[in-house]
DNA sequence: CCGTGTATATTAACACTGTTAAGTTTTTAC
DNA sequence: GTAAAAACTTAACAGTGTTAATATACACGG
């Protein structure tokens, strides 16, 4: 008797429409038009129904997150074919960058949930959020292996870190260059479009906002590759 | 009769009131425990007081983060006895940092806060955002100037901003070099802080996390002297 | 000194918010 | 057909930002 697998099935079909509603609600509205009446009334159910799919309205935001990342994740996979690992990193900040553009409130919604709100819902988000990063890293990996980011350039930032009475070499080592080189790339990518969803760079003139984007790419990237200067 | 001068100076005694119980609020409770009835509660006013030197609670976080961006002004002052220019870059970054681990719910507010909330108050807090912005900007000019970072990097991100059909050339001149590279820099930073901030620096042992910081400095700043490869 | 106008502050209320407890309907299982 | 379980709703709580109407204090002109 199949009633308890339709049941799963309606289950999950109106946790959907929940997601769809609520995702609707804060891409075109913001995220402050989210509110679980609002998303009931979307939905055409009460408001506490709401509540025996989601723990809370966190819940759903951090679902929302995951949701966002998988989209970050497919995108970024559309730059796999791309043999240079340079080129492949650089063709994924532009990805990145779009992505932030098109889609400003779930880019917002992934990055600037707390560390707090994520701990709470154990979130696959998490996992997600790796999986897109993980592009990153593969990149950097090849790079090392091919030559093209030079074993100098690794040392120079484990050199350049060595501030006094630290043992940055181990800490590197304790965690591999390329999960350090993915997380600086990654922090200027998400630095830079974070300041421009803020309207941070208001002092530059709208259309040459793309090119900054372009120019932390390859500042970063530069950083890479090149030789170190002493 | 200095009648008139008492009253405004009480007016500004409890302009400042207001500002600081919001401050200590979220200082040590957080943003979200900011509301007007505790800030009310705080300087033994009816809430509705404070809209009689607050537009709205949105005034107020807007004002809050002006504070925060003079706290940070405060801190960039202390590097400017460096004399050589990307050493000063470097010591800023740290302050940078410093500032946002210490100061995470100021961070916060300065960052977070939308264009949208900025552009209605027509906020002086922005202005205060140029002058920290400043720093950077002048030891870039400076750095240029000495010949430290190379005519040849400028060039360089240039050069390699120059995607197919666009005129970056243009574009940079339009704003000098100093002020692409400034926000070039101001990206790393705000990118890496704001990682950190959020718990997307998890992947690291903790220890490991203020050498992160550095290296995200200093592959920037790499970026900034070295001589294009090619 | 006394009313008057103004600045200052308060009370009550509105329309929201997330969330919970209790109650109702619907569906399943025997 | 009836009992149990799942699904859903209603009513309510405690809170939010904000406004309108009201009261109080206070300097000023007569």
């Amino acid at each position: 008797m199949g009633t308890r697998e339709r049941r799963e099935r309606e289950r999950e079909h109106l946790r959907r429409a929940i997601l769809d509603a609520a995702r609707d609600l804060f891409v075109t509205e913001g995220f402050e038009a989210v509110s679980m009446r609002r998303i009931a009334s979307a939905i055409e159910y009460s408001p506490t129904a709401i509540y025996l799919y989601f723990a809370d309205k966190d819940a759903i935001l951090v679902a929302l997150a995951e949701e966002g990342f998988h989209l970050l994740s497919e995108r970024l996979e559309t730059t796999n074919t791309i043999p240079d690992p340079i080129e492949r990193l650089r063709a994924g900040g532009r990805v990145y960058f779009d992505f932030a553009r098109e889609q400003p409130n779930y880019y917002t919604i992934m990055f600037e949930l707390r560390a707090n709100a994520l701990a709470k819902h154990e979130s696959t988000a998490e996992t997600a959020g790796h999986r897109a990063f993980g592009y990153i890293v593969r990149a950097v990996v090849e790079g090392i292996a091919q030559g093209i980011i030079a074993p100098a350039t690794v040392d120079g930032i484990v050199h350049a870190a060595t501030i006094p009475g630290a043992e940055y070499g181990a800490m590197v080592c304790g965690r591999a260059p390329e999960v350090i080189l993915g997380h600086i790339y990654w922090a200027s990518l998400h630095g830079a479009a974070s300041l421009m969803l803020t309207g941070r760079l208001g002092m530059l003139p709208d259309a040459a906002q793309p090119y900054l984007l372009e120019a932390v790419v390859d500042n970063c990237l530069r950083g890479f590759v090149c030789p170190p200067n002493e």
